[in-house]
DNA sequence: GGTGAATGTCAACATGCGTTGGCAAACGTT
DNA sequence: AACGTTTGCCAACGCATGTTGACATTCACC
């Protein structure tokens, strides 16, 4: 994706590695910015103004370091789930509860998930993005449990409504009984959810 | 909600319903258009002006009959959700199909679901028109199935995040696996989740 | 038929946005 | 010490936005 980078590396010690910047923590303090206005903000809200203002540099340097606004984003917003691999024949019974825990785990202590969330309901450019990691990251894990393929897509496709939709009532839109739900509640009740949706035989 | 509205009602015939008034075709284009601008783009990106051209109206007339942009989103998005009763003791074991099925119906032919969920998610007001739906429209359901009342907003909250998941993939996100899903296949796979949410016994 | 309110049109405002280009200071290299 | 590059700030542009007020037109009613 970092195709075009404006400055020059001709000089770059190791070619493979990114060359340090005495701008690096400038770009740093953008990111951070940009990713907690986009996480609270949205795309449209999260000014580049307001990301340059809480990260104490001029916006234009915004400009400089990310070309636009799309490219700051893009930037911004990189996201691994890391799923854990679910397929071994001890933790396949499991992995409803484990693919849960883990996702409350990372909704928990990563913003850039709200942020992409928030922005993939009015974005075009975010919603691809989410398509991209349903496709890339989640239906492989179907995959690897699910022994019919065709059945795949449909599986991870489930999967994601009960997830993203605990993340989206719970972190997003705040509905209080949500919010009031303990960790061990959300667990014990779509653990089975998400362990039908992957291994039960279609209904 | 209407408390002020800006024609006087003095000579009003009938002073319990709505005074007609001549220009209540242009009122109607008005929240049509903002209907729909609302569901395809959202609060930010949904403009008066735009919403103005697809009425064919001068954006003048949206202030002057709906104040602001806020008053107009107030309008516009009215949602009632017509949930059936499910407390009989003949439906209350096909309550989780009987309630996929209403929703499928609702969200298909009803654009100004995707609009209140895509402002939901950007805007604070809607975010709370939405807790209001979860409280006063989906939670008295939840009431009327579920025996202890100290889980009803437990469960209530786990059906709006199922159903709300899907949407979300479904009809926002559109993410393929999700828009391929047969209107069948949606009911056979969250009809029992949606049952065990309202009447399993907590586990 | 004349009057006053309702309806609609037009132009403009203040504001905030993404974005750009120029210029000063700091830096690494030789 | 002189150089070119990098980093940063400043001012401004062009544009779109929500919103306002003045003015024409149409309607309902006496």
């Amino acid at each position: 994706m970092n195709a075009s980078d404006s400055t020059s590396d001709s000089t770059s010690p190791v070619p493979g590695s990114a060359a340090p910047r005495r701008s690096d923590a400038t770009r740093g303090a953008i990111l951070a910015a940009a990713r907690e206005r986009f996480a609270t903000d949205g795309y449209e809200r999260a000014t580049i103004r307001a990301i340059a203002k809480d990260a104490n540099i001029d916006p234009s340097m915004v400009m400089r370091y990310y070309r636009n606004k799309e490219g700051l984003f893009a930037a911004a917003v990189a996201i691994d789930l890391r799923l854990p691999d679910v397929s071994g024949a001890d933790r396949r019974q499991d992995a409803g509860r484990i693919l849960v825990e883990h996702f409350l785990d990372m909704w928990e202590n990563n913003e850039v998930l709200t942020a992409l969330l928030r922005v993939g309901v009015t974005n075009q450019a975010g919603a691809e993005r989410m398509q991209g990691i349903l496709r890339d990251q989640l239906l492989p894990v179907a995959q690897r449990v699910c022994p019919d393929p065709e059945q795949v897509p449909a599986r991870a496709a489930l999967m994601a409504s009960q997830l993203l939709g605990l993340a989206l009532t719970r972190y997003v839109l705040r509905m209080p009984p949500a919010v009031g739900l303990a960790r061990a509640e959300i667990v014990a009740w779509l653990a089975p959810t998400i362990q039908r949706y992957l291994t039960a035989p279609s209904p």
